[in-house]
RNA sequence: GGCUGAGUGGCAGAGGGGUUAUGCAGCGGCCUGCAAAGCCGUGGACAUCGGUUCAAAUCCGGUCUCAGCCUCCA
């Protein structure tokens, strides 16, 4: 298995550190608002990671925070007058909602910051007891002092000296160079706060990953992983909080996912260009989302719009259009050649877009082969249904995909409309069978005439 | 300014020193009453300038362009 590790920054031979075992840790959402699609290729993409290596015999523990208490949430709670925890329980519980729409697996552990406020102020005693932290008065804030960590800088490749160069923010008197970052707040009046030796606060952003993290995983784990943008300076913190106070390297491994963009440009809510899951699952089925996610390389950019939508619909389409009636046996297919190739390419660092090509093919062979060989084309039918369930897609019955979505007509009413059209087409009655056809695919329904009979599927 | 990464056919998107990616769209054919779906065939590409090499889209260097991080962000 090669995985490209962000710390390295190159393909490495991913190694467990338990054989056999992986233990992953994800940053997952700042629950104050809905998710927008960047959030959804982060579930998704590790989704599919952690479902990949379960299939390859791993036992993976999965963890994915969540963060419900910071800055943005007091705010925008205060703006909306409610308290903090009905609306980190409402995005929660959206947040859910759309994850599994996506057919995304729950991690075995969803962590809260305000359930480990504990762990937090005990690894900010560590670091305080070693020297890696500070207070500059009684009942103030506590910073990290980045120049007592040696290897800062070592996973986003940047450099102490040129990060106080660029340093654009007004300097923060109350720390000791710039680049330190606050590990414990202290309360303003009405701000939701927990008892601590440096007083009443709450934690900085950086320190519940660290804490969380080595909880659930030890103080040594695998594979860390979150978009991009937390390459610095949120995982560069999380490697200084956590090696500072265990003494213990960290993370082997770093995975970061690309961007989602709108015309070239980054998805976010600062630039208020990003579109919810609800949003897009309002228009497209959530298997074409997942399969739009899964058909760019995780590391690459991934450009949003409708066009590339419609076009996963209608690849999405293609394949469940190979394993159309044709009935699964589920007996496992004897030509292994079609797995092999699939799996040598998801284990050249998770290579989906190869992989779904290789579905490609397989559809391929299997419209080939279903007229005179229909019982080899269910063998590479029950192939293609279980390699697509490695990445969570094509496990749907393909006649509930094409047909369960709501129409304006009922089934029965479209078979009315296919009975008398079959009864016009036994007359030769061309006219009146293709005004039927149209009066259907007005309302979105498509006809398919074969020998077998007619079948009718959704636009 | 510093640090990353990227520039591939009409669109999207992999690959990567010599040999078809794949999907959508196009073109020709088969099938069909006509369609749709499917099958067969087909055109079309690697930002730019140099270098290394028998051979470079693929390696190296310069240039241009784009994106990201350096401030909250998945």
């Amino acid at each position: 298995m090669l995985i490209y590790n962000t710390l390295t920054k190159q393909k490495e031979t991913f190694t467990p550190i338990t054989p056999n075992v992986v233990n992953l840790y994800v940053c997952g959402m700042t629950v104050y608002d809905y998710c927008h699609l960047g959030h959804a290729r982060v579930m998704v993409v590790f989704d599919m990671v952690v479902r990949y290596f379960r299939a390859l015999g791993y036992q993976v523990t999965y963890v994915r925070n969540i963060t419900d208490i910071d800055d943005k949430i007091i705010k925008r709670a205060h703006e909306k007058g409610e308290t903090i925890q009905s609306l980190t329980e409402y995005f929660i519980q959206i947040m859910h909602e759309d994850a599994d729409a996506l057919g995304v697996l729950r991690p075995d552990h969803e962590p809260r910051a305000t359930y480990f406020i504990t762990e937090i102020i005990n690894m900010i005693q560590h670091l305080i007891d070693k020297g890696y932290a500070y207070q500059r008065a009684q009942m103030s804030d506590v910073y990290y002092a980045v120049n007592q960590f040696k290897d800062y800088g070592k996973l986003s490749g940047k450099r102490l000296e040129e990060l106080r160069a660029g340093e654009r923010v007004e300097v923060d008197t109350a720390k000791q160079d710039p680049m330190d970052f606050v590990l414990w707040k202290t309360a303003k009046p009405n701000e939701p706060s927990w008892d601590s030796p440096w007083g009443a606060g709450r934690p900085g952003w950086h320190i519940e990953c660290s804490a969380m993290s080595t909880c659930h995983l030890g103080n040594h784990f695998d594979i860390h992983g979150g978009g991009m943008d937390l390459q610095f300076p949120h995982h560069e913190n999380e490697i200084a909080q956590s090696e500072g106070a265990t003494g213990e390297p960290f993370v082997n491994l770093w995975m970061h996912n690309g961007f989602v963009r709108i015309n070239e440009e980054k998805m976010s809510k600062s630039l208020g260009n990003f579109f919810t899951v609800r949003e897009v699952l309002d228009r497209y089925r959530p298997e074409v989302v997942r399969y739009f996610i899964l058909a760019s390389h995780y590391r690459s950019p991934l450009n949003y719009s409708d066009q590339q939508l419609d076009t996963a619909k209608q690849s999405l389409d293609r394949l469940y259009t190979a394993l159309r009636g044709l009935t699964l046996t589920h007996i496992p297919c004897p030509n292994e050649e079609y797995r092999q190739r699939f799996h040598e390419v998801m284990q050249d660092d998770f290579n989906t877009p190869e992989a779904l090509a290789i579905l490609f093919e397989l559809a391929r062979e299997i419209n080939r082969l279903r007229v005179d060989n229909q019982a080899q084309a269910i063998v590479l039918a029950n192939e293609l249904t279980m390699l697509g369930g490695l990445l969570g897609l094509l496990q749907t019955d393909p006649e509930c995909y094409f047909q369960s979505a709501e129409h304006s007509l009922s089934t029965e009413m479209i078979e009315q409309f296919i009975a008398e059209r079959n009864a016009a087409r036994q007359n030769k009655n061309w006219a009146e069978s293709d005004r039927i056809r149209d009066v259907l695919k007005a309302q979105g329904i498509i006809l398919e005439d074969s020998a077998k009979g007619t079948i009718w599927r959704k636009e």
